[in-house]
DNA sequence: GTGGTCTAGACCACA
DNA sequence: GTGGTCTAGACCACA
């Protein structure tokens, strides 16, 4: 369910967050629908049990997760998180137009862009 | 000329390539225009020579200044530079676009967020 | 497995570039397989630690190693890297051979000397 | 007659010393004919004459000119002297090429090349 | 004066 | 333990 990509430059921990958000956002983690234990992980990725804490740590600071003592982890979910992760996304969009601005580009020239972007590529 | 931000986590020779890429971007430094020699500019920002030594360094190698050796760094210039950026700030932008598209944003909703921030900030 | 040579007028840490790329191209050190870490290197060669690491992040930036966080630095493999290496190759030829031209030298003086050399060293 | 690229990453002694060394090796200098004085050719090229001295000093070690007191620099000529650069030559292109042969290309690979280049690109 | 390389050593994040 | 960043300071080539 997830995989790691050791040549990615990110601390491994940080892509075990962003993984857990997108599987919880997209709802492939269903609300309430408990995730891995931390041993069970880190056994299934190789990976030091430390370093699965840690993300787990930070998922539920993000409110992605939430603890029940004994029980284990469990996603959350609702319309409240996919619109606070939208509004993230924006902000992180909103950045990259007024770099884009202040070096001289256009707004139509970033629409276009996106427009020729469509789906997937 | 240039102010580094000790809030910034980023490292502090990534602050310097970037602020000195808008100037010369922007113009603020002329093509063939000399920048701070390495000792001086340390003095000035109390930063160590070898961090502002890489930071040009870096500059030299994503071609944003050229080194004359026993005479100093002198700005590129020229629309092929500029180009250039305008390609990494797209190629940004894809990359936030990506990650909206994947947890179900539309491409008009984010048009619309980029027709709202127009001239405002 | 490096050897360092002080005759070599060129900076420590571009023979080190060289040391590796070769080694890695050759197959001897295999793909993914781990390299000396930053200090053990260090203390092998009696060199100081940031003549390694600035070896093994031009290593990196030129697709010969990859990092782990926390885990040290593995050989990349793979045919487009050897291919990215002949490339560079010929373009010194190239380079050697235009300026052969340019003094009156022929396409036939050059590859017959070529031809002598063979297998002979 | 001789210009220099400030963007050129050599330092400016070694690129006189190139120009120099190619004019007399292509006759655009004639044997014996006498080479710009180095209080002239600083002015020209509004560089230091330190610069100009070195380079001359260093194409007098290698043969390319020679001294005469009071009177100036001239060139050397002859076949002796473009005979010996024609062996630097291949031997710079011998090097180029066993490292070739050490990460597996074949004789014919690189003559192919060389053929494909053919006069001038 | 100007950049380039290198040593010595500290401190931090990550695993 | 492992890499990444940074300071302090030396020495060299070049102009």
């Amino acid at each position: 369910m997830v995989l790691i990509d050791v040549k990615d430059s990110r601390p491994l921990y940080e892509q075990l967050v962003e993984k857990f958000k997108m599987l919880i956002l997209k709802g492939v983690i269903a609300p309430d629908e408990k995730i891995p234990s931390v041993r069970n992980l880190a056994v299934d990725l190789s990976i030091n049990p430390n370093t699965i804490q840690r993300a787990y740590a930070e998922l539920e600071r993000q409110g992605y997760i939430y603890t029940v003592k004994g029980k284990g982890n469990f996603a959350m979910g609702g319309d409240k998180l996919l619109q606070q992760y939208k509004e993230e996304i924006l902000e992180q969009m909103k950045e990259v137009y007024l770099t884009a601005m202040s070096v001289g580009m256009t707004e139509e020239e970033i629409i276009d862009s996106i427009r020729r972007w469509k789906a997937y590529d």
